[in-house]
DNA sequence: CAATCATATAAGTCTGTGCTTATGTATTTG
DNA sequence: CAAATACATAAGCACAGACTTATATGATTG
């Protein structure tokens, strides 16, 4: 639930797109391997090494684990990049048109 | 300058403690030094890490290297995580008092 | 209830990372 | 110009990380 757990967790190619993948919608381990060439054992081992990181969260449904993006740990990557507004002036008027947006 | 390559270098707490020290003001990686218990080499390898990364930037003047951050970096970082807006709702507000404070 | 399915855990291997000491390379100074 | 200073690079070591195969666990199905 650390700082260098967080980046470390998104270090990994494989695990950033398997966050990438989820952030279209809950998905199964199973059906998360899909397109990845990787064993059942290592996609568990990512899931695990993202859900201890707080970037995912699980919920299980019978034989099956459905897993979600965890709000909190974009949110805690959010708030470390924070500190560091005073170095990218160039994105605030980006950002004002996405809140802008949000409204409507 | 790849993804992995940024986060990769984030995860490492002394590297994130030595990038929030150049956030106060470019220094010299001798002064860097000071307050760890780090070697030469060692914060000399760190900062090679960083730089290719594209966090930070270093300037030569005579047998000196002044190093600062790369506002670059941290543009990228916030660039990757725009993909995942929609998952902190909770921190618009936030944001957009922010924007608000920088307007003036 | 035995077989199957979805997932996790264990154990071992290989590679990568962070550290060290030793040394190299400019630059400055007395 | 020899010594000192600021930093980088090389080489080696210890540990962490990503993967594998094998096996365990718990839910479902026929």
């Amino acid at each position: 639930m650390n700082e260098s757990e967080l980046f470390k967790a998104l270090a990994d190619p494989t695990r950033r797109a398997v966050f990438e993948r989820l952030a279209d919608g809950e998905m199964n381990a199973t059906d998360l391997r899909q397109g990845f060439d990787l064993s059942q054992p290592a996609m568990s081992q990512h899931l695990a090494v993202l859900r201890t990181a707080g970037l995912i969260a699980e919920q299980k449904y019978g034989r099956n684990v459905l897993y979600r993006i965890n709000p909190d740990g974009v949110a805690r990557i959010h708030q470390w990049l924070s500190r560091y507004n005073a170095f990218w002036p160039s994105r605030v008027d980006d950002l004002k048109q996405l809140l802008k947006e949000m409204d409507q």
